[in-house]
DNA sequence: ACATTATATAGCTATATTGTTATATACATA
DNA sequence: TATGTATATAACAATATAGCTATATAATGT
């Protein structure tokens, strides 16, 4: 049950949410994530925590970056891996998600400072 | 994204992922939940509020009762269809699932009012 | 009509969650 | 070494959630 309810727990929120619909596209770093979704790092960083613990995404170490990226099939529970299957169908509709989507496409490392 | 979230923030609940786990085996009043899960009425009643609200159950009046089942899939939205469907599998070994699985055996109304 | 039973709703409290700011840590480079 | 950038953690405030008790509503039976 415990692992059950840290994925769903973690699925349930709408910026995590949308946080996942950016990772179907690209790996992003937090600062990259942070400058789309127009909130603060540290509640990025937790968010993205969360995530990870629930085995929805995993990071990686790039030198200054972190980043993250969905989880792959073999790195999941067996609650997370239906969760993944199915987020790829849904919110495809999602104006919140698109505004977002099409943000990510321009985004970059860069820019992160800046902004 | 809001009808998602209905869904995943219903599921997301583990007295309310055990009612779901109930109602695989048979259709339930809220007394008879109640019985079982050692909650407060009231509780219980939200409980099943919420979960109707997000197209995982559905009720009908049975004279003083109200009987609670789960969604068939034509009365469920793309969200909870998944979930019902998966659910299904999942939390198969879980000891407090399974200890309420035995009691929804023995229990029945007519034991509600003393209980 | 009245009493009883089942369920729903209202209002309260305790806890969990999400956001914030401030600060710590890790890496990169001048 | 010193500085700047990226990320993580700590501490706090605001809100949401889940439990409770008390009460309202609805159906049943005397």
């Amino acid at each position: 049950m415990r692992a059950y309810l840290k994925v769903m727990k973690a699925a349930a929120d709408g910026t995590r949410a949308k946080i996942l619909k950016m990772l179907e596209h690209r790996d992003l770093c937090v600062c990259e994530m942070q400058s789309v979704l127009r909130i603060s790092q540290p509640s990025v960083s937790r968010h993205l925590r969360l995530l990870e613990e629930a085995d929805l995404v995993r990071s990686e170490k790039d030198g200054m970056w972190t980043n993250f990226r969905l989880a792959r099939p073999e790195e999941c529970n067996p609650y997370s891996r239906v969760i993944l299957e199915h987020l790829r169908n849904w919110l495809q509709d999602d104006p919140s998600v698109n505004t977002l989507l099409k943000q990510v496409k321009t985004v970059d490392r860069a820019s992160c400072a800046k902004a």
